[in-house]
DNA sequence: CAGTGGTCTAGACCACTGG
DNA sequence: CAGTGGTCTAGACCACTGC
């Protein structure tokens, strides 16, 4: 509905201080950009935006919010820093999908060693199975549920060039993705986090990964074809959507005879 | 003396186009707080503000440049988020170092288990060897120089509470680092790219990483006190300074039974 | 051509720092 | 208190997109 309207201060031209409306979810002092963003990020949650569609224009927002555009645009601006939306000029403000862009895969940090992303092409994805679990300790406390909880557990390989590369096995809190199956994982064409997005308005907007060296145990070495003393890349990553909730835990073998993990430092 | 002073256009308010000065560096077409921007970082790789030190009010640079407040704060805001300088409200903006800040190691992504990079403390340092040699051809290419071209080859061990757990051998260009010796690597206390800045005037300013598993050879594994099963990470690094000049390789193996590399993906 | 984001300016006031 | 960076506004014009 015509719910968020507009900060209701009427001490131009510049109000200063806590200033919003109804819902007053501002606990201390922030700058009015920064509670635009976050009236704009509510839109975002809430879905009245979804991936890949246009959001309204600075200026309509400015109108929407009662504030000037400059101050909109800076809002944009931090969302457009942490890849929430994209701006694209002459053409408006997209909220960011994992789909449809040629960022795809933005959270897959190996690559080819010759650094040819392009010719290697995508990943040949194979199922191994999923599987409707209840989260042990660990796995419950990096998600942020309670042991016992229901969750979905799969597995899978990535091979590139017919060589499995990358184990995966990844948990999610079987909540909000009741309903995924081997099945709708293996028709599905693109990477996982656009049919998370599609198929259950779930946006994966950051992660964390953590990673060591580790020996495969015999199955782990089966499953990539490789020896057991061959010392694999061990990658947990934990995916966090909008409010940093997290909904994914994923635990990576990679390995790294062809490919690299790379990283920029800055 | 007096160079750099201001882009000479006379088309208030909005040149638009190309509007810089004598030495006329702008190939193509670039917005004005680009431009000042490029300024700032000349000034900045000459050495005219050092490490540490403030840099002119935004109020002065605008006078300076002949520009408003607000384009130079844009330019400088970019500067920021690249970790080039760094904004102090009250005070001034100042040039980011690698001491004196407590976002100490900024590279190093590896941290204990436990998380507590605070109870830890530094890493106990020691020096195995420097040596001046001559450039293979992988190190020549990654550093950008010829084989056969003089460089550094440092090796050291970093150890957390008595436990090696870092193995590093870094390379550096001959030319800017001419003077440095184990001494004086040892003698100092702080990270070593603050030595490098306020002994060598090389600040670095980004760098690359490549991670892989691997197992250790015998002097790699008896370095680091460790089996010559336990596979380690290795962390293939390249640093640059200003105009993405690369001025180290650094080589690590990090032992992951008490530490894991941390990565924040967005 | 109208509509979008992108740049630039000028001026006002706020928040923080230190003398 | 003066000086610094930080926020906000209003208005102008530029660059790009697509009808």
């Amino acid at each position: 509905m015509a719910t968020s309207t507009a900060p209701s201060f009427a001490t131009p031209p510049y109000a200063g201080g806590d200033a919003l409306g109804a819902p007053g979810l501002t606990p201390a002092f922030s700058p009015l950009y920064q509670q635009i963003k976050g009236l704009i990020l509510q839109s975002l949650q809430s879905g009245e935006w979804k991936p890949g569609e246009a959001i309204p224009s600075e200026m309509d927002l400015a109108a929407r919010f009662r504030v000037s555009q400059g101050t909109v645009r800076k809002a944009i601006d931090e969302l457009a820093a942490e890849n929430l939306v994209v701006r694209r000029q002459g053409k408006g403000t997209f909220v960011a999908t994992h789909a449809e862009q040629h960022v795809q895969y933005r959270f897959l940090k190996l690559q080819p060693d010759n650094g040819d992303t392009q010719s290697e092409g995508p990943a040949e994805r194979t199922i191994i199975d999923c599987k409707r679990l209840r989260a042990s300790a660990d796995i419950a406390r990096a998600l942020s549920l309670r042991s016992g909880d229901p969750v979905l557990q799969v597995r899978r390989v990535l091979a590139y060039g017919g060589v499995p590369t990358i184990l995966e096995e990844l948990w999610l809190p079987g909540a909000p993705f009741k309903g995924l199956t081997a099945e709708r994982l293996s028709n599905y064409n693109g990477p996982m986090y656009a049919l998370f997005e599609t198929e259950f308005g779930v946006r994966m907007v950051r992660a964390e990964e953590s990673i060591r060296a580790i020996n495969p145990d015999t199955e782990q070495a089966s499953l990539l074809k490789v020896d057991a003393a061959t010392p694999l890349l061990s990658v947990e990553r934990v995916a966090y959507t909008y409010n940093d909730t997290p909904m994914e835990l994923r635990r990576g073998l990679y390995r790294t005879d062809t490919h690299h993990y790379r990283n920029a430092l800055s």
